[in-house]
DNA sequence: CGTCCCCTATGACGCGCGTCATAATAGCGG
DNA sequence: CCGCTATTATGACGCGCGTCATAGGGGACG
């Protein structure tokens, strides 16, 4: 489609191995497959990633954090006035509710994916890492931003992270988005009581009606 | 261990796919080499799984279903005075942070690797559901006696899974304990908050007006 | 002793994989 | 126009996979 004409074949093809990554994993997706779903020529998988499949693996991988990354940065941006770590949390959430309410099911996390294909292969493994923690940045200064005192804000994105991956993965296998809705649902509290004394406890302006079960 | 007396080709094959499904993903585990694992006769493959590699995958989750499960039962009888909602998460944790420990590597959680590699094949998928389900149930039974109101126990209970699952991967990725503790420390008063009291207004939902895109 | 039936053995089949070898083509500066 | 490099085309190779077909053993029981 139109991304033939802005992208590169071979930004067309990490980002279709990002893709077809995080429906099937890692080992169930081919190199052919990649290449067909990126409409790119085949030749140019051995030109651009000399380094075989590990290579684009890794890159996919790469891609997929610089990606969660900015998100998290829009989310921020977006949440203007009062933003608040349980409202972040909420807002990285539903962005995988959305996903599963519009297309019916819901594809995992590519990073995700390639750690559990992939554990066993130290450079995708370091790369999944990088990924982890290039994540976690933008969290940790978002949290530290809205009030989250210095030393804790590091763990609570990593709790986030943690219970963000933990949900996707339930919701995959129950085809629900139960868990991710019970997971913003009870860690919102948790995460707002973190902030500095101003507003800590009380989330006022958000609606009744409880989402879980 | 002396494995291959006390149990019979079936039970070993099981066993042996899990392990192997944990370590490297479903579609990276050959069925040669869980025959090869479980030190079992390869003809017997085609005798108790006629449904191929599917019904032995969908087994393997189910076993490990009732593994942790019963872990779960065994850690709140083995906390025996006063257990504690956080106490046990902990435990949780801790079985995690001993293997790294002691192997030097984290496998991970065999449901989860189904999850990833199978969620398209529904068969595969509806056992990684009921898995979480049955992991879920000792879960909010203990929390419930642990003195967790009602409504919530259950929302607790997948929460405390959620959080697990996704810390076993960060942990596994960066091969270091510090998710899966991180998770256990920020989590541990949440989780021990909600005993006895009920919250006020409940648990509140996502926040309206948020931030996607 | 024969005869089931449960278990096991073994080899082949077809497939798709990742990788490589070898060219053909295109675009562009000289 | 000439080369040179970047890119693409194409086909083959070997491997390991999951699956199947077929047959061999080996107790239990009549």
């Amino acid at each position: 489609m139109g991304s033939s004409s802005r992208y590169g074949p071979r930004e067309r093809m990490v980002f279709s191995a990002a893709q077809l990554i995080r429906r099937e994993g890692v080992a169930a997706t081919g190199l052919r497959q990649v290449v067909a779903h990126a409409e790119a020529p085949r030749g140019s998988l051995q030109h651009y990633f000399p380094g075989g499949k590990e290579q684009l693996v890794n890159e996919a991988v790469a891609w997929a954090a610089r990606y969660a990354a900015r998100r998290v940065e829009r989310f921020v941006a977006a949440m203007g006035g009062s933003p608040t770590p349980g409202g972040l949390f909420a807002a990285m959430v539903r962005q995988w509710t959305d996903e599963l309410e519009s297309d019916g099911t819901l594809a995992g996390c590519p990073v995700a994916a390639a750690t559990v294909d992939c554990a066993s292969a130290d450079s995708t493994r370091a790369a999944v890492a990088a990924a982890f923690a290039e994540w976690t940045r933008p969290l940790t200064v978002a949290l530290t931003d809205m009030g989250v005192p210095e030393p804790r804000a590091p763990s609570l994105a990593t709790l986030m992270l943690s219970t963000l991956e933990g949900a996707i993965l339930i919701s995959r296998a129950e085809n629900s988005p139960r868990a991710l809705l019970t997971a913003a649902t009870e860690l919102a509290p948790l995460l707002d009581a973190a902030t500095g004394t101003q507003w800590a406890s009380g989330p006022s302006r958000l609606p009744p009606d409880s989402a879980d079960q």
